[in-house]
RNA sequence: GCCGGGAUGGCGGAACUGGUAGACGCACCGGACUCAAAAUCCGGCGGUAGCGAUACCGUGGGGGUUCGAUUCCCCCUCCCGGCACCA
């Protein structure tokens, strides 16, 4: 008896991935294949794969991800290149400390045991890391520098104090993330969440809106669909800022708007402002039904998700604005659409021209005015037309010497006579807004920062950083934990010695992916940020990651970029100079409906699905108790919907070559991939096939003989000529989509590689006879030779741990050296060329026959 | 609600620049091998009609441009991602 682990990878015996990889994974690090170096001389190319959150173990996102990139930096290596593919490690965040909640542990050991047991995984997976680099956001040595940048942009006004609205949990005592407020409730305490103001640190994102917006024109190699996301996102708007002036206690006062329908002005019928706006709070003193109807603003979300589509709601105020042109008298309302962190908090409302002011102004009964009349049109106030705000196709009516004027002249006049009485101007408007970067939270970088009662705010010296974050607190989901650490908070005010409070508050973990891909460069740098071999390897070269970081991440950190060049640190502007979006891993969601209504999910893993006689399905059971269970269709793989698949059980039963081909031949990167089962037997199917076929010809393919010329080969045999011709048309098709990162399709080329392999015409009684072969001179095993020396380097960046072992086995490795520097295969043109050619006929478009015709037939002859 | 993306056989997907729709794989069906099963190998496989050659239909739905549309344009439906404190 003897166990599969334990054999050796050899050709006769039967494929074995663990024995394989195993043996292949230690010659990797035997051999520091994938250290990085900067003094090659060979072009460099830097492939980074979005660092994952050490969350317990990788999931099959991870899985993708990193497979995807570690195809990029196995193909460029053949190619040529010095390829950089680091790893670490986004370590701070909220699930450490919930788990500290629920675990009783601190959020460090938690984090630094998901590290270790996360690493394992990835190196079980074959991935061409170089280790030497690897980070972790939660190591002193790296957020120091978070800490010294944050100083960096405080001094030159980057950084900037001012209240921001966060989620307060009246039970807990507690700030709580959006994710932790479920229907406007706490999540652990089911009490109301009220929006509480408070101080907080912001980056001054808003002052590179103009250079984020229009750098995008320069990045040729990210996808559209992300270019466009982002400049959505900073929403760059040209309007009017202008002011309704009034009267307050005697006092003359200016209630300012932002309009990008300036043209709309004469159909202003009524004002709205934020429930937190000054007009509101002035509002309020005297009337408890506005203080009443304040707090519910309060309460209820900060969410755009949910103030978009929540009940619009508004109370007047009682007080009187004047329209800026026209003089008429305005009421204020309050508005709880109206946000105060956008604009001025406060807007014009033109119920005619603006659908939301439309229906506010048909649930309150404010009166309707149109101002702009179409053609051919009629407006009712009963019923919305799209039309009604359609800026391209009206003119002004109604609107006094205005009338007759398009969209643009009307705009330009009204901000000319807006302008002359001081009461308004042009003014360009971002949607994006500044980044709060303060979290009440422990698990995160400290903020650099020490309260004295006499000098206020003072940052912490450049001498004393880093700030280090206690690693023994254990949160109670009750407030900040650092505030119950006199240690940590009691310090001395660096300017006056006098006794200080350390600020508690950590940095926003995107402050920690904004600039990792930069440290790897110089991870061991102790004495600065970053060096000059970040000018080597930056920018990155290729990204990877998932679509759902289109916009936050990639923004912050192509700020981030912008700051630190405007610092001298770095010279370059972008740091992605190619991005992949890679779609979700998606899994059948299987689920029952209880009495009570309540859902339970059942894992995939978990159900038998029945097919009928044509393979469709017939029957959807639970395996445990044989009952039917419902489809839910497909959704991410989630702990909530319970349909994940673990990606160590794939490994342990079919190894690491197995769960990367099929994560690869599922889909293509960008769309999302549906888990399956099968698909996964199929995979592992064909690596057996190819182990098969390999052993099964092993003395075929060894053969070669250096004096037959590859031209003179197929010279004079046809069907050698056509196999030789579709090895390199397919050769052609996967190096076209390892140019377009198509891996789906050239997972596919491999395969129809070995399908061609073993249907060629390969006379193999010689073979057999076991004769030397030598003195056969047989270009059929040279053309074999040929297309397996091929098929193994095009799918080395798929699947390197068997293409590694079959090129040692079969004797390349003599031939073209060590897989990895063997070179990429090329295509030879001259095999391309076709006997014969087929000419389609189509009629109208429809096919309507074929036929074959020599390559050299001339016109008359077709 | 707003922004972005997607929809092709029973299933995942292919079709590069508007030119043979369904490559490759899965599932399924038939056959070989086997005492048998698994594995493996060979063959079939969009739908309808027909013994057949073949004909017609067919890329979420509706309309348009074109000699010709999965591909370009307009409208709609459903699904997915993001919406600033999950990462």
């Amino acid at each position: 008896m003897f166990f599969a682990e334990d054999l050796q990878a050899d050709m006769q015996n039967k494929y074995n991935a663990r024995a394989i990889e195993r043996e292949a994974q230690q010659y990797w690090d035997e051999h520091h294949l994938f250290r990085a170096a900067e003094t090659t001389g060979k072009p460099k190319y830097y492939c980074l794969s979005m660092f994952p959150y050490p969350s317990g173990k990788l999931h099959m996102g991870h899985v993708r991800n990193y497979t995807i990139g570690d195809a990029l930096t196995r193909y460029h290596r053949m190619r040529g290149y010095e390829v950089l593919q680091p790893m670490g490690w986004d370590a701070f965040g909220l699930p450490a400390e919930n788990a500290a909640i629920a675990n009783n542990v601190p959020p460090a050991q938690w984090t630094y045991d998901n590290i270790a047991y996360m690493k394992r995984q990835l190196i079980s997976l074959g991935f061409a890391i170089d280790w030497e680099r690897e980070l972790a956001t939660c190591m002193p040595d790296y957020y120091r520098w978070n800490q010294w940048l944050f100083l960096r942009m405080l001094e030159r006004g980057i950084v900037y104090k001012k209240t921001g609205a966060v989620n307060w949990d009246p039970v807990d005592q507690t700030v709580l993330a959006n994710e932790q407020v479920i229907d406007g409730r706490g999540w652990r305490t089911g009490a109301l969440i009220e929006k509480r103001e408070i101080p907080m640190y912001y980056m001054a994102i808003t002052k590179y809106a103009d250079e984020l917006l229009a750098a995008l024109d320069t990045l040729p190699g990210w996808p559209e669909r992300v270019k466009t996301m982002q400049a959505n996102w900073i929403g760059k708007s040209m309007g009017v800022r202008f002011a309704f002036p009034y009267t307050l206690e005697g006092k003359d006062e200016k209630l300012w708007v932002f309009t990008t329908r300036a043209d709309t002005i004469f159909g202003v019928t009524f004002c709205a402002v934020a429930a937190e706006h000054p007009l509101a709070m002035h509002a309020a003193k005297r009337n408890p039904k506005l203080t009443a109807f304040i707090d519910e603003c309060r309460r209820g979300s900060a969410m755009e998700a949910e103030l978009a589509t929540m009940e619009k709601k508004g109370m007047r105020t009682g007080i009187f604005v004047t329209h800026p042109l026209n003089g008429e008298k305005i009421e204020v309302w309050i508005g709880n659409y109206v946000l105060m962190g956008y604009g001025e908090g406060a807007v014009m409302g033109v119920p005619a021209h603006d659908e939301r002011d439309f229906h506010f102004a048909r649930q309150y009964r404010l009166p309707i005015r149109q101002v702009i009349e179409v053609p051919g049109r009629t407006f009712s106030t009963d019923q919305w037309q799209d039309w009604y705000a359609d800026k391209d196709i009206g003119r002004c009516i109604h609107s006094g010497k205005y009338d007759g004027l398009d969209y643009t002249h009307a705009v330009d006049a009204i901000a000319v006579d807006l302008k002359a009485k001081a009461l308004g101007e042009k003014q360009v408007m971002w949607r994006l807004r500044d980044w709060g970067i303060s979290r009440q939270r422990y698990w995160g970088t400290p903020i650099p920062i020490i309260h004295c009662a006499g000098c206020g705010d003072v940052p912490v010296p450049d001498a004393q950083l880093p700030v280090v974050l206690p690693e023994d607190c254990v949160p109670d989901g009750t407030g900040n934990p650092l505030n119950k650490r006199p240690d940590f908070v009691n310090c001395k005010c660096p300017r006056c010695g006098q006794p200080g409070r350390r600020e508690t508050d950590t940095m926003d973990t995107f402050v920690d992916s904004s600039w990792y891909y930069m440290r790897f460069a110089c991870a061991d740098q102790k004495n600065s940020m970053v060096d000059a071999r970040v000018k080597y390897w930056l920018p990155v070269d290729q990204y990877i990651g998932g679509i759902e970081h289109a916009i936050l991440h990639l923004l912050y950190s192509r700020f981030w970029t912008k700051v630190m060049r405007e610092l001298g640190l770095i010279d370059f502007d972008e740091p992605f100079a190619h991005l992949l979006t890679q779609g979700m891993v998606l899994n059948e969601i299987f689920f029952r409906r209880s009495e009570g209504g309540r859902i339970v999910y059942f894992n995939p893993a978990d159900v038998a699905i029945e097919l009928d006689d044509s393979g469709k399905r017939k029957s959807v059971t639970l395996k445990a108790d044989g009952q039917p269970v419902e489809s839910g269709g497909m959704g991410t793989m989630s702990k909530s919907k319970n349909n994940g698949v673990d990606p160590q059980s794939l490994i342990e039963e079919y190894g690491a070559d197995t769960a990367r081909l099929f994560m690869m031949f599922a889909s293509p990167p960008e769309q999302t991939l549906e888990w399956s089962d099968s698909g996964v037997e199929g995979a592992h199917r064909f690596l057996r096939r190819l182990w098969d076929y390999c052993a099964r010809n092993e003395r075929a393919i060894r053969f070669r003989d250096s004096s037959v010329r590859v031209n003179d080969w197929t010279k004079e045999d046809s069907r050698l000529r056509a196999s030789r011709g579709e090895i390199h048309k397919i050769l052609q098709q996967a190096n076209f989509d390892y140019g377009r990162m198509q891996f789906n399709t050239v997972a596919s080329a491999g395969m129809k590689m070995l399908n061609a392999l073993e249907k060629l015409p390969v006379e193999t009684t010689p073979l057999n006879a076991n004769l030397p072969l030598q003195s056969f001179r047989n270009p059929q095993l040279q053309l074999m030779n040929e297309s397996v020396g091929i098929l193994l380097r095009i799918l080395n960046p798929i699947v390197p741990h068997i293409t590694h072992a079959l090129w040692i086995e079969l004797g390349f490795e003599k031939q073209l050296g060590e897989i990895l520097s063997a070179g990429w295969p090329e295509v030879d043109q001259t095999a391309l060329i076709q006997d014969e050619i087929e000419l389609v006929l189509q009629v109208h478009g429809k096919l309507r026959g074929n036929m074959r015709v020599a390559r050299d037939a001339d016109r008359a002859q077709i």
